[in-house]
This record gives C-alpha cells, structure tokens and sequence, in this order.
DNA sequence: CAATGCAGGTAAACC
DNA sequence: TGGTTTACCTGCATT
C-alpha cells in the first residue's frame, strides 16, 4: 500500500517537477523584493486560512490591499470583507493585532524580522511567540510563502493524511504539540531525503494531491 | 430541501 | 505540567 501510494506520488512529481521550481521561485521572489505590504499580505493570508479555503482567504487578502484596508483600524469593517472565511471575526482581531505590531506605527518591520534572525528556524519560534494566530503550522506556512521554507513541514491534515498512509507516522496525532510537530517534521524530512524529493517539493505535491491544482 | 462533510488550525481551558 | 479537549463560527458542494 506505501508502495503505490509512494509510486503514485512519483508519478504525480515528474510532470509537475518544474512547475513546483517555478512556484517555489515566486515564493522567493516575494520574499526577497516585495515591500512590507506585500510581506503582511502573506502573513494576512496565513492568519485567515485555518479551516478555511485558501482560495478564497487569498481573494479576500486581495481585496483587502486593493481597498487599502490595512490601515483600517475596525475589526467589524476587515470581517466584511471576510464573508468566506471561517472565524472571521477572531481573523480579523488578529489580522489588527498583527498590523500594531508591523504596521506603520510600529517600531518593526516584517523585513527587519526575517533579517534580524541567523536562520527560518529561529524566525518560526519568534512568529510562533509573538504573533496570536500563528502557530507552527501557519508560521511553516507563511514563511514558505515568502521563500524561507525550504527546510520547515506545512504539517496540515492533508499532509499528515499522507505521513500515515506513507507510514511515516504510525498515525495522525489527534492534537499537535510542539513536541509532536518537531518530530514529524523530523521524520518527513528524513523520509523525503530518502525518496530524493526535496522537503519543499514534497509538500507541494502531497497538496497538489489533494487538491488538483498548485496554490500557496 | 435538509442533512452532512469539508475547508492547509490556534489558543485557552481543562484535568 | 503537559497532553487533550473545546470554542472560535460559516459558506459551499454533495447527497
């Protein structure tokens, strides 16, 4: 049953390989020339897509820049704009709660974070400790988007499916704790040393897996 | 039409 | 004290 699924996920990996480089490419991109809006953007998404379609909390995230809303300093009017995303309303209080820490007001920037760190690693844990809303698996998550993730797990439901049924996990855990979380993505990265996929390159086809297509 | 399942979890309360 | 449970709170597709 590894076996085939291992062999399936081959097959899927083959005609997409360039696609994935590309996209990772983007991430960088991102993360390397884009203003501190376009960084908040990101962070803003992660914030939303717990639980919620990322398609549609990446929509919102845009239509949010596109109103100029990150100024915005009511809760209830960034909600409005959140009608496709589960829990917006504690969203939006974070996604607020985020801009005072990096908003223009603010004393720090996204920027200055990612340099001030030796490695993505550290970034994660200050993310994690600072940052309500973000836990390991959104702050993996944002800093992939922005080009940081080449060693961090996006440990969600899917690819935890997937460890399972891999047998790299003899289960998916029933809650995720720090302890738990280092040790998966622990073992997926020796598990995607040994199958010769890169760690970046593995989540995105596990996800293009289930959901048919390549996003963020 | 009603019921059900699912959507890239996190924080805080609970024992 | 740390692993586990619960609140957060809803649209959309499927049956």
């Amino acid at each position: 049953m590894e076996k085939q699924l291992l062999a399936e996920i081959q097959n899927l990996y083959n005609p997409i390989k360039e696609s994935i480089t590309e996209r990772l490419r983007e991430f960088e991109i991102v993360g390397k020339t884009g203003t501190e809006e376009e960084l908040f953007a990101e962070l803003a998404f992660c914030l939303l897509t717990p639980q919620s379609k990322a398609l549609y909390c990446w929509e919102a995230v845009e239509c949010m820049a596109d109103k100029k809303l990150w100024g915005c300093r009511n809760p209830e009017m960034l909600a409005a704009e959140l009608n496709k995303v589960r829990f917006k309303n504690t969203k939006a209080r974070r996604i607020l709660e985020a801009r005072e820490r990096f908003g223009p007001d603010a004393k720090m920037t996204i920027r200055g974070i990612l340099n001030s760190f030796r490695n993505p690693f550290r970034v994660r844990e200050w993310l994690v400790n600072n940052i309500a809303g973000l836990g390991y698996k959104e702050a993996s998550h944002f800093l992939r988007n922005i080009g940081y993730g080449k060693n961090l797990a996006i440990l969600d439901r899917h690819i935890l499916k997937n460890l399972a049924a891999l047998d790299v996990i003899s289960e998916v855990p029933k809650a995720l704790t720090l302890k738990k979380y280092l040790e998966i993505e622990h073992k997926m990265k020796l598990f995607a040393k040994q199958i010769k996929i890169p760690l970046d390159h593995l989540d995105l086809i596990l996800w293009y897996k289930e959901a048919g297509c390549l996003f963020k």
